[in-house]
RNA sequence: GCCCCUAUAGCUCAGUUGGAUAGAGUACUGGCCUCCGAAGCCAGGAGCGCAGGUUCGAAUCCUGCUAGGGGCACCA
């Protein structure tokens, strides 16, 4: 990664510096190595004079120019320079992107992968969306990004596993039973006087969860012979509508993320942290440990949770006075699993914005738990508003009135539907215009960048027609050196670091950023130069590039899970 | 009332750890296919919500304000 060896070149000429000067400094002061604005000559450029200055007391053009002359560039740039007021500028040298460009062709997807990650174990948790009815589109955004975080972080050497988490159980699920029970009895023409009904009518209506999916289930349960058989005989509880329900709707919601190419390793049920294991649950162990911590103490008939001396701002119901654990006893069951069970060394947590207040809690609980906050990271992102033709479409899980994610892939194709959900930072609310997104236009920049690709792989096929032979060796990579070319070389030669970037942040959305620009450079190219020239050795260094940029474009959408089209 | 996110070009958004003259797309206008895919290319304007502060330097950090979105259960 050039970034990191310029960065270890700075780092060498200071060391020598503060050797040669016998100045008084213990540590290098933290600097950076970055792409300098664009009307700025240079490829990267570096701060470290202008940050060190004012301990040394000398002014960053001098110091600059003291480093400068220690800097041993021979193996990545023909130039550095000095600009402004102090910044060094670093020119890489054609003969390096020269190399760049071989290797990219030679490795493949292999290209940039490295160990930063050293094979540890991070769990990624997302979607986790309560199994009571299908999802709909917010619940594809944290799809697609957990999706692509994973690719990502296994790309760059972590061991990454993807968790849905199945909240089976609890007062919603009791709901969704007797909603589907209401429902079937309608279909069955039966008037059975069930204990449950009382119970509905106590309830408002408004609990009772409407939609037409709900009839779905039931009609499915009733026309089903799976179902009919389970219990024959036997008059039907709540609960057998609950678990049948789960399971429908677990197969919809399994089935919708596959067609958009999520899978998961893992569906962790709740229900299995209240289920025995010797003698007792995971729900009693971690109560017991927390107990025994004195985080746990009881209040008017209820345990409670000390998470105001954790950073939350005040405590927090564990078990109610009814003796039913709360959503939060299952959460810190589920942590203890996930860090001491399982031990991931991180876990990230993917969560609509809505739930941010719970972040402080759940930080609270590893805190408790014995282990650092940090090794968490929940990432919150913004709501997703869908709009046709620049119109809102209301939405009201409630009442049942929702585009469903299914919907939306079906409508847009499963490639827009990722795009689009990755292509803007998490902490911006997206607008998601279905019109736009069914779009075959510029307006839409996932064809922008798949048709780069599916235009070269035309030139290849165009290059066979012609009977020209792609040399493997001895390509005369020193002909391309049109200023256009230099820059598509630079731009493919920084896809690692970007790569790491989109890692480091946590953010996938540079990749789409980068692999846009790359393809504006590549189409701009393609006009204004002929790859398919007469002239034999300039042909096969210019099939050389575009190849590279073949490769680069393929990898970078593969991370994001899109495909890949050789022609469209 | 408290907490979180957001505010950048007419519109939708980028902007890396605070860095140099803040970038794309779209819309609008005009041009480019006898030649590798016109789903493309080229050329043209305008902007960091407001007010302070920190500093060599602020879209970025701090404080206050304004506007929009979301959240504040013994629901999950």
């Amino acid at each position: 990664m050039l970034k990191k060896e310029i960065e270890k070149i700075i780092n060498k000429a200071i060391k020598q510096w503060i050797k040669k000067e016998q100045l008084k400094i213990k540590n290098v002061p933290v600097f950076c190595v970055e792409f300098p604005p664009p009307n700025i000559a240079g490829d990267f450029s570096c701060n470290v004079a202008l940050v060190m200055a004012k301990e040394i007391k000398s002014s960053p053009y001098a110091l600059a120019r003291k480093i400068t002359m220690l800097i041993d560039t021979t193996n990545i740039c023909n130039k550095v320079e000095i600009a402004g007021a102090g910044f060094i500028n670093f020119f890489i040298s054609p003969g390096r992107l020269y190399e760049e460009l071989e290797a990219i062709c030679k490795q493949g997807e292999m290209y940039g992968k490295e160990n930063i990650g050293r094979q540890e174990l991070i769990q990624i948790e997302f979607v986790s969306a309560n199994p009571t009815g299908p999802l709909h589109i917010g619940h594809g955004r944290g799809a697609a990004i957990g999706d692509a975080l994973a690719n990502i972080l296994t790309f760059i050497g972590y061991k990454v596993e993807k968790e849905y988490y199945v909240n089976n159980r609890g007062k919603q699920i009791e709901v969704l039973g007797c909603s589907v029970m209401l429902q079937y009895d309608k279909i069955s023409g039966q008037q059975l006087d069930r204990k449950e009904k009382k119970y509905l009518e106590e309830k408002k209506s408004e609990d009772i969860y409407k939609g037409e999916y709900i009839e779905e289930i039931a009609r499915k349960i009733f026309n089903d012979k799976k179902y009919n058989k389970i219990e024959k005989g036997r008059e039907r509880g709540h609960w057998f509508f609950e678990k049948a329900a789960i399971e429908i709707i677990q197969g919809w919601i399994e089935q919708v993320l596959n067609d958009l190419g999520v899978k998961f390793n893992t569906w962790f049920q709740e229900s299995k942290l209240y289920e025995k294991k010797g003698r007792q649950t995971q729900i009693d162990k971690v109560t017991t440990l927390l107990k025994k911590k004195g985080y746990l103490y009881d209040k008017d008939g209820a345990i409670w949770f000390a998470s105001s001396k954790l950073g939350d701002e005040k405590d927090r119901v564990v078990v109610r006075k009814n003796n039913e654990p709360t959503y939060l006893a299952s959460d810190i069951a589920y942590h203890y699993d996930k860090f001491v069970q399982r031990k991931f060394k991180k876990v990230i947590n993917i969560w609509g914005a809505d739930h941010h207040g719970y972040v402080a809690r759940l930080k609270g609980v590893i805190t408790a738990l014995g282990y650092n906050p940090q090794d968490l990271k929940v990432i919150l992102y913004q709501l997703v508003s869908l709009y046709r033709g620049g119109k809102q479409i209301a939405m009201s899980t409630r009442k049942g009135e929702f585009v469903t994610l299914r919907e939306v892939i079906n409508e847009v194709g499963p490639d827009v539907c990722r795009f689009f959900f990755l292509m803007r930072g998490a902490n911006s609310s997206l607008d998601f215009d279905l019109e736009i997104a069914k779009k075959q236009s510029p307006e839409n920049p996932v064809y922008y960048i798949q048709y780069a690709h599916a235009r070269i792989c035309s030139i290849f096929k165009e290059a066979e027609k012609k009977n020209y032979s792609c040399r493997k060796k001895n390509i005369q990579l020193e002909l391309l050196k049109e200023p256009e070319e230099l820059e598509l070389m630079k731009k493919l030669a920084f896809y690692p670091d970007i790569v790491q970037l989109c890692a480091r942040k946590l953010e996938p959305h540079h990749i789409v950023i980068y692999l846009q620009d790359l393809a504006k450079n590549f189409h701009s190219y393609y006009n204004k130069f002929r790859i398919l020239s007469d002239d034999i050795a300039l042909r096969q260094a210019r099939l050389k590039l575009v190849k590279g940029i073949k490769k680069i474009i393929s990898n970078g959408l593969n991370l994001l899970g899109v495909s890949v089209p050789e022609k469209m």
